[in-house]
DNA sequence: CTACTCTATAACCAAATGGTTATGGATGAT
DNA sequence: ATCATCCATAACCATTTGGTTATAGAGTAG
């Protein structure tokens, strides 16, 4: 993957169910890299990698107390690729599909057929 | 990736650049393979692969007409994905943080020092 | 300074990803 | 029937990904 830019580091950060955990634990508080790898059946290198993915996505940010690690939850990302999202809103349900129709059937020309619903 | 659910799926989908154009493509109207590879300097059959992983993750469905094979957006998945993206809206302004943190510090015990602000 | 704790890095591996070219298959037209 | 069109599939390749074990590094404690 060429990680061309924000959107892309972000949807691939969170096409991992892993990740989605780690995530979703830094809801509650921040954690260390050992607390974090403690519910899961993969190594700390396993874990530690995971949190550089996530930091790359601009997802978490980490801070140093004593020997530790704190990763903290930053959601700002998610909020942007939400908005990304919400731009397909108006395609979510059919039946704007089929108003938008009705409408192109009513302004452009009365009396079309139902032929001209299936656009291609 | 073991793809484990949807929601993998729809994030693994969207993390690639040429599978959002194809899906803002698909916004205007439905199109055959040949009208979605044309924009790309990739060939038919890389265009092809990404429709299939669109299909996998729910977000096209293809039908046939006569030699063509035309994709339609389905943004169902996209609005499942931005609901789970949505969970994290209370994190998207440090404000919030900093009233839970004031919030503790009133309600659990009286008068704490600023170090209680840092959780860990 | 030494030892310990916590985490990162290195080296490696199997599998998945994203692309290619070449070819095959389904459908419509002549 | 044959041919043309549109697309999928096969076979292949380089790179990335997600995991491993082993080791190194940074910081604290004694």
């Amino acid at each position: 993957m060429v990680m061309d830019d924000q959107l892309t580091a972000v949807f691939a950060a969170l096409a991992d169910p892993t990740r989605r955990a780690l995530l979703q634990r830094l809801t509650e508080s921040d954690a260390n890299v050992a607390e974090l790898a403690a519910p899961f059946e993969m190594s700390q290198p396993a874990i530690s990698k995971h949190l550089r993915v996530l930091e790359g996505a601009g997802l978490i940010t980490r801070s140093r107390h004593a020997t530790a690690r704190f990763s903290h939850l930053e959601a700002e990302p998610l909020r942007e690729a939400t908005e990304y999202m919400e731009k397909y809103k108006r395609f979510w349900t059919k039946s704007f599909d089929k108003l938008d129709a009705a409408l192109a059937a009513y302004t452009e020309q009365p009396h079309t057929t139902e032929e001209e619903e299936n656009n291609a």
